[in-house]
DNA sequence: TATAATTATTACAAATTTCTTAAGAAATCC
DNA sequence: GGATTTCTTAAGAAATTTGTAATAATTATA
């Protein structure tokens, strides 16, 4: 039984879609803007994205990008615009398929079917690699929500593995408190305290001396970078 | 990393283009007239310009001329007119692309990777291919804000690597103590005793001899430069 | 060479940033 | 609904960086 997420802000257009993919079975969230579907794809385990381009509050592409910064779920992006243009650029921030309003229920259907064999058929064997980042003795895994630390398992609350894991996509890179907290929190506002806190108890989980760190290093007056 | 400088005087086409850059990791500046664009980009290591063409004081075209003088950066125009006048015109004085508003994030992206790209690929050795500049046995790395020394990491305090970085922009080329104050402070007030005393420091950590500088030379009555 | 102007050195005080701790709020789980 | 876990906030401590000022050394010029 597949999760499938319909991001649509038009109401009608929501509930017609999800008549048809209930009918094949599916299971379906609903989400009326960008920010909402953020929230639904952090909390349930999401299979595929319908996702609509045009959208207000935060647009489709805005959300896409969001989720792709931690995930390879595929995405297919409904849209009003027929443009050849738009297709192959939706197609270049890692969405997997594109289809035009109005659309053929069948259609979207097939895409839907398609879209959801390819994606089982190759995360049945092999896993995407970009899941598990290895640094030094570190290991973190995004599939599982897994770290290892010299090969010992190692429980972290969902902030702290967020916070790893874009210090670790990005080794050596020094990032400010506030890029942090933008980018894990989705949110402007922020309290830089909060953020040297959870760096702290980070430490104390994956670090053997958390007053010298050996990875999780503090670049004075800038920020913070994982080293390896 | 690449440094995108956005020129527009419309705050909320700023944040939304920021926000687009930023998710394909891109490291924003904004200005909002051409002045304060000037002054960034003197100051900052610019790889490349979206700029407005309608703005306040002083315009779009008049700014990329005065950039031009001295400068070969990569220039995109926004403009919300689309006469093929203003277009030729633009792409005369030396612009590399032209973006209609309102425009799809996706065009604008896209045009961006590739204007990087086409630069990147004709300019050979001028343009770092990533933050990192070398010169002698020093080498400074603006991404992971490192310095090694003979290959030797070294430790540097922000405003130390601030001035480094300026200096080492421009090898050879000498800035007055007035000079290194303005741009790295961004204040017009300044007391010669505070550069001169960092310059000092920034010798101890570089140079085998700090009272024989081999790079960070004085000249005499004019002030200071990165000799290479 | 003497003098004035500029730069170098040093030590210490001030300012800033990060660290640590703990308590209460919020969210989640059973 | 209660218990547990996680998150946020705040405040003082600790560490680091930055600015200042006094003095020494160096360079240019008359």
């Amino acid at each position: 039984m597949y999760n499938i997420l319909v991001v649509e802000d038009e109401k009608e257009i929501a509930a017609a879609i999800e008549i048809y993919l209930k009918n094949q079975n599916y299971n379906v969230y609903k989400a009326c803007n960008g920010i909402e579907s953020l929230k639904i794809f952090n909390k349930e385990d999401i299979h595929l994205i319908l996702m609509d381009i045009m959208m207000p509050e935060m647009d489709g592409i805005q959300t896409v990008m969001k989720i792709r910064e931690n995930s390879t779920v595929p995405v297919i992006f409904l849209s009003a615009k027929s443009e050849d243009t738009d297709k192959i650029l939706g197609l270049n921030i890692g969405a997997d398929d594109y289809i035009t309003k109005p659309f053929n229920p069948l259609e979207l259907l097939a895409r839907v079917n398609s879209c959801l064999r390819r994606y089982t058929s190759y995360s049945n064997g092999v896993l995407p690699q970009d899941d598990v980042i290895r640094i030094g003795g570190i290991e973190l895994n995004n599939m599982t929500k897994e770290v290892l630390v010299d090969g010992v398992p190692v429980k972290t609350t969902p902030l702290e593995f967020k916070i790893l894991h874009l210090l670790m996509k990005n080794p050596n890179r020094v990032f400010s408190i506030e890029e942090i907290y933008e980018k894990v929190w989705n949110e402007p506002a922020y309290n830089p305290d909060t953020v040297t806190v959870h760096i702290r108890r980070i430490r104390e989980k994956i670090e053997i001396n958390p007053k010298e760190p050996k990875y999780l290093k503090v670049v004075w007056g800038i920020g913070y970078k994982f080293e390896g």
